[in-house]
RNA sequence: UCCUGAAUAGCUCAGCUGGUUAGAGCAUCUGACUGUUAAUCAGAGGGUCCGGGGUUCAAGUCCCUGUUCAGGAGCCA
């Protein structure tokens, strides 16, 4: 037998102590006791508990015992037994301790304390190995098989849509170049241009905002499609929710018009909360306590309303608010609240006027629907009143935006009119049009962003908490 | 990118209207304690006060500047 059928830690503190020898490889979490006992807590990332290791004295060379520290690797065996002590049912009586790495404690930086998230941050290499870490890491892993599980389950197919892109004329923010020109000394053309024709790819080359168009022409050939892939914006975003590499979901359906498209946004939703909540219970245990006592230092108002769990169950017994984006404008005219972006028909929704729908006034998840036709890209599925189209934005308290989707155009016509009028360069698009000139259906889809779900699911506060290692402005250690 | 705030021990922070030798808690180390739960108790070691410039008899403290970080805004998922 090995290594690949070993059993972990949370498989044995779910067994019944029988005085059975067992062997453990992990970190140390801590070491504690006197100069007669010492308990160890021995964890292998498998659950956010640890296993007490005691380790009576008199059986153990002290020079080995010296390098049992926070942060080693060790080798333990011994006899799973209940314990005598309280705070755990079960733990592991050693007979043989073996050092796999030592960790000189004065160096290491984590320490059996409370650190916090800005210092974990510079120290992304080490930090899964943190409660907290390790429980994101988990839920993360979780939420991300759930996807594909609920899209498997319900006929869709997984589409690998690709990373580099030329098309330039997604409209979803600006683009990383991919390059293998020279960084000095480029090639020029005749203008005195960069001359892309030199270049790998013949052509100007980027990193993908969305997988979305290309997911369009698998959806009109396989019905319901599905990417989950990652996504980068160069923009210069310095905030809690956004990041330069992040990941999305983005099904993508035909025959499916708006109203279908908000029904499997909805419960595409709930079934990964749900998912969540019957998984990771643990780690969502131990998150929401963390989340208690970090709002401990904060003003009441910024408070979360609910613990953490209550909230996931909150919003799995509401069904979400559906509106169209001139209601809400009538909802957000008629508040009397006075905002510091005042709202008109027309105007793009800003943060606090979103806030205001989702945290005050309906206090659930909110979608809202057929936005002006101005403030929305060229793709966007145009309403007979001429002026809006079927988008559909999903805003979550707390998080804003978690989902933005639409009924796509598929008229020929009424497509590459819009291309005109936004003054998109049709060439670079010629195949996404085509698709309207033969067999064209109705269709729908929207995006997820995979660390906005997890910023939600786990009541972590920004965005590069949630994700391994961030890249962000100015950050691309690790 | 804009606005606001911050940078002092390994970590989290205190340090007043400038004034000898810069403090605390935690962590680390040493010792005590017959089973602990981030053990407890006692002691010890640990500092380029973010970088550069300036004002002053005197700067961790005031001014200018740079860098980094955090929160909010915009862009969006």
């Amino acid at each position: 037998m090995g290594a690949l059928n070993e059993k972990r830690i949370a498989d044995y503190l779910a067994a019944q102590p029988q005085e059975q020898i067992i062997s453990l490889k992990g970190w140390v979490r801590s070491k504690r006791g006197n100069k007669d006992i010492a308990f160890i807590a021995l964890s292998d990332g498998s659950t956010i508990k640890t296993i007490q290791v005691v380790a009576e004295l008199n059986q153990f060379d002290e020079n080995l015992m010296k390098r049992v520290t926070t942060g080693s690797s060790i080798l333990v065996k011994g006899k799973l037994v209940a314990s005598q002590g309280a705070g755990q049912t079960v733990e592991l009586l050693a007979e043989k301790i073996e050092i796999l790495g030592d960790c000189d404690p004065e160096k290491f930086p984590l320490q059996k304390k409370k650190h916090s998230l800005e210092f974990l941050r510079e120290i992304a290499h080490l930090r899964p190995r943190t409660n907290t870490f390790g429980a994101i890491l988990r839920l993360r892993h979780a939420m991300a098989f759930a996807i594909h599980k609920y899209f498997n389950d319900n006929n869709f197919y997984y589409i690998h849509a690709p990373i580099i892109t030329g098309s330039d004329a997604e409209g979803a923010g600006e683009m990383f170049r991919v390059t293998t020109l020279p960084a000095e000394n480029a090639p020029k053309n005749e203008s005195g241009e960069v001359d892309f024709d030199k270049d790998f790819f013949g052509k100007e080359a980027n990193l993908t905002v969305s997988g979305q168009l290309e997911s369009e022409l698998a959806a009109l050939a396989l019905s319901k499609v599905y990417t989950f892939g990652p996504t980068f914006r160069a923009e210069n975003s310095n905030t809690t929710r956004h990041l330069a590499e992040f990941w999305m979901i983005e099904p993508e359906m035909a025959f499916f018009e708006l109203e279908d498209n908000m029904d499997l946004a909805e419960d595409f939703l709930k079934y990964l909360i749900r998912y969540a909540l019957d998984n990771c219970r643990d780690d969502l245990d131990f998150l929401e306590k963390r989340q208690q006592e970090e709002e401990l230092q904060m003003k009441k108002e910024d408070r979360s309303s609910m613990p953490l769990i209550a909230k996931l169950e909150h919003v799995l017994a509401e069904s979400f608010e559906r509106l169209t984006y001139t209601e809400a404008v009538g909802i957000l005219e008629k508040s009397g609240k006075k905002f510091e972006f005042p709202v008109s028909w027309g105007v793009d929704l800003q943060s606090e006027h979103e806030r205001y729908l989702v945290e005050k006034h309906f206090k659930k998840p909110v979608i809202l629907t057929n936005y002006p036709m101005q403030i929305k890209a060229f793709y966007m599925k145009q309403n007979d009143d001429g002026k809006t189209v079927r988008a559909m934005d999903i805003l979550f308290p707390g998080i804003g935006e978690i989902i933005g989707g639409s009924q796509r155009e598929e008229d020929y016509e009424k497509l590459s009119k819009r291309i005109d009028e936004m003054g998109i360069h049709r060439d670079s698009l010629w195949w996404y049009l085509e698709t309207r000139q033969y067999g064209t259906v109705p269709h729908a889809g929207f995006g997820l962003g995979f660390e906005r779900l997890m910023l939600f699911v786990s009541g972590m506060g920004n965005i590069r908490d949630v994700i391994p290692f961030p890249r962000t402005p100015r950050n691309l250690e690790f």
